[in-house]
DNA sequence: AATTGGAATGAAATCGCTTTTTTAAGCAGC
DNA sequence: GCTGCTTAAAAAAGCGATTTCATTCCAATT
């Protein structure tokens, strides 16, 4: 065997002469600790990188039942929201060693939990998993097994560690807001019902419009995905009641149901604010600059994605659950030209 | 040991009195192939659900040395063309069993160059990887130990598989458009210079107005990253020459690019295409809304992801190398607004 | 002279799985 | 009664590490 040609500890033993533990805690720079002499060390680390030794570190997780992998399951990672998300939780990942699994459950629950069984038999250490929502009993037995933390979306009754931004504050605001430029009829079109970033945002919206003594008009709360689509044919609704009855404010509860709705505005031939106000949850690189510069709800994505993996991390070394309930960080409203006043 | 906390193949031995070797048969589905009675099958395979088990792939890996997961090296993950791309990826992968180690290089050779050699040590079937692109010696050594596939990115002189699109041949006729609407001083707004796509990009351009009779002047080409502040910068530049020698078109290298140069023209107050027409290479979802509809040239990420995942299955699976030179899909060209007659 | 103790390594078990090699039992044939 | 063939399953080796427990050598102590 040339030493060029040492994959393993083994090879290594056989070129140098020492023996696999001898390596093994030289390598591991634990090598002193072991009276092993220094002359030996430098031999040893010599021919190591002599051969460009890689440990292999499939098999290190065997011995030592610790991966140094996480898993990070999205609805869909071509969403630039969770794409953000999962930039942040890469670096933390990378600067801690970790390696990162990712996958995308493509907004279905089904495929989440075929994503949950392969990062268990995989392994990792701990997941980070944005859950469809609908659905969390498949959550609550992984936390029994793996460190977990839930990012923007959570269940609000069970105990599991999350991190999301706490919308309703300022949904309430904003919704107070057009109000107070004399709206009264105002759309709201959502999400996924009964997922929490949704009911957060719909009660900001529903106690606004209370306090301010306006009634809730069940019609006016539409919508059941967060898609273009949805956004579109949500706005043909609008556009296709009668004009004395219909909304003349819009809230839209994500960037890509805005994208939705304003294809639909610019094919009718409507203008933004002069035809309808629009106020969209999600900050885009790009909401300043659209026809109509958007007023928006930004999430801290960045944040988040730190934050959940500080949490994980958190479980997997400290080997305790995380009781807390989780955090809630705080939106940015940002104000621009797509609300006109009445 | 009860049933149910049987987590390994010699707890389901313990517990059903059959040996680690007739189980791992059963479970895998080859039991018949060795003679196992279908009454012992049964047995175990009740035994394996009632118990929940679950094989440790990282075990499997280690004896099979094949693991079954793939890595994706991206510049940065938050970009949406890269993320695009990336959810083709992890699709295409799941579909076929494998799993997907998910490693931004964060714009960095260096951190690349660490990517990689983490997804050695983690024994990957195969690697994707988008090149930061000004270095390619690395990416040449990782070929001859691992199937290796480029996306968007490649090395022209360099026999490595890519797949990427024809970058070329668009920006040439989106220049002569602009050429036949009357602009002779249209500025190139660049990103990295000397990557392959840059470069492609850039020559499209030269050629165009070459073979236009226009002299390429050099002060025209600007920029040296694909970043906002690039394209924000650039623009200011531009808006600070005399105003009878400034472009009066602006062909921008990237949609990110573009971004900055419009933040740029919306605080001087600069319409488009009223003060300068614009073309922008990479389609978005917005790119239609903005303030002025853009006209851009749109790249296939969809199917760059997939093909690039079906060339490194090719590669894993057949375990023979491709010396194929790759793949170059065509653009899109989507003519909108931002283009004003002379 | 025998024992002790520290320094420097080595041997062997183990992690959870797959696979090659063996074994054991039952029965047919001579 | 022995050989030889099936059938059904067990035993053991090995993937590449880590770690517990030994071993060897030699100087110092009793």
């Amino acid at each position: 065997m040339k030493l060029k040609e040492a994959k393993t500890l083994k090879d290594l033993a056989k070129v140098t002469g020492f023996t696999e533990s001898t390596i093994s805690r030289t390598l591991n720079g634990i090598g002193t600790k072991y009276r092993i002499s220094t002359e030996t060390q430098k031999k040893i680390i010599d021919a190591a990188n002599e051969a460009n030794f890689k440990f292999n570190e499939n098999a290190r997780g065997l011995r030592l039942k610790k991966t140094m992998t996480v898993g990070f399951i999205v609805p869909d990672i071509s969403n630039s929201f969770f794409a953000k998300m999962a930039s942040l939780i890469e670096r933390e990942a990378r600067l801690h060693k970790y390696a990162v699994f990712l996958c995308d459950s493509d907004n279905s629950t089904e495929v989440e939990k075929a994503s949950i069984n392969l990062l268990q038999k995989r392994k990792v250490d701990g997941i980070i998993v944005c859950p469809i929502g609908l659905e969390s009993k498949h959550l609550q037995k992984l936390y029994q097994e793996t460190p977990l933390v839930l990012v923007d979306r959570y269940f609000p009754k069970i105990p599991l560690p999350f991190v999301t931004s706490d919308d309703g504050l300022d949904s309430y605001k904003v919704v107070q807001h057009l109000i107070s430029k004399g709206h009264s009829k105002i759309a709201c079109i959502q999400g996924v019902e009964n997922t929490s970033q949704n009911n957060m945002r719909v009660k900001g919206y529903k106690n606004a419009l209370q306090d301010n003594g306006l009634a809730f008009d069940s019609k006016f709360l539409m919508g059941n995905s967060f898609s273009e689509k949805n956004g579109y044919y949500a706005a043909q609704q609008i556009i296709a009641m009668p004009k004395k009855k219909r909304p003349t404010a819009i809230f839209s509860l994500s960037s890509i149901i805005t994208l939705g709705i304003l294809k639909s505005f610019t094919e009718a031939g409507l203008k933004v604010p002069l035809d309808f106000s629009i106020v969209s949850f999600d900050e885009q690189e790009y909401s300043a600059l659209l026809a109509t510069p958007l007023t928006t709800i930004g999430q801290p994505k960045e944040e988040m994605g730190t934050k959940a993996f500080q949490l994980l991390r958190n479980q997997m070394e400290s080997k305790t659950k995380l009781h807390q309930e989780g955090m809630l960080l705080p939106t940015r409203l940002n104000f621009r030209d797509s609300i006109k006043a009445l």
